[in-house]
DNA sequence: TATTTGTATTACTATTGATAATACAAATAA
DNA sequence: TTATTTGTATTATCAATAGTAATACAAATA
């Protein structure tokens, strides 16, 4: 399993690839303190230019997902911590997120459901074993 | 009270509007069916271009929150949808915090618990009666 | 010494955001 | 009637940003 990329999305590549690592962690496809690909062979085997895939990692770095060495690379780091910041972006997606819902009719519990669903397809495929991992 | 628009961030000022009108429905500040300002007048009293409230209420009407009509102005819709392509935007949004909040140590029920207090909190404020409707 | 790493720099292009000036049709108020 | 007010369409301009790309570089390793 590769990163897919889908050019035809107005999303920019170096968000797709940013989104598609945090899901990887999330669901365990991508194990904490594993190594990812260098910029160029990511780029290469993506067939975007090694500077999408770096602003991709300077993006992730930045947000605390992973450590790049000059040597040894980008790997995931080993503990990603709940930082202010990103506990600030939570507070706002969701408060527009819910403002949304319920102006649209949406009930608490319906919503709460919905996302204890979510939360519980990432927990049940984070139990898959290391052989499942990307192939990144 | 009046929209507040921060012309330092970094968001654009039509999403601003969007975003404060969508807020002001959740919250009970503007009420369905109320009329809203001309584009005119609200661009007047934010020190805006027209076409910049324009825009906003453009992006509002295709979401299903206002509709306009040539005279009588804009307003509130009586009734807003639960729409296909919201529920798609709702379910993308929701993935995507949810497997950046696991993946940073956020147990499922304390984000159960921060998504009941945001629903509650808009709750509350909807049982204010009119009076304390926007002075938009 | 050769290779591989991330990264800094620079450049190019397209897009976006905001504003502006008009103009128009429709509806209302005088 | 006439004047005014509504949203909107059109066109234009300008600045800033975003996205991608090509290249070069320092550091570390084999």
């Amino acid at each position: 399993m590769i990163l897919q990329i889908n050019m035809t999305d107005s999303t920019p590549i170096y968000i797709q690839i940013r989104n598609q690592i945090v899901m990887g962690i999330a669901d365990g496809k991508i194990a904490l303190s594993q190594p990812l690909p260098s910029v160029r062979q990511l780029a290469d085997e993506l067939g975007v230019n090694m500077m999408t895939v770096n602003k991709a990692y300077t993006l992730l770095k930045s947000e605390g997902y992973i450590e790049t060495d000059r040597r040894h690379g980008a790997k995931v780091c080993s503990k990603i911590n709940f930082s202010p910041s990103f506990s600030l972006q939570l507070n706002n997606e969701l408060e527009m997120l819910i403002a949304q819902s319920r102006v649209r009719g949406m009930e608490k519990e319906t919503f709460l459901k919905k996302c204890a669903d979510i939360f519980e397809s990432f927990e049940s495929k984070t139990q898959l074993g290391a052989e499942n991992s990307y192939n990144i």
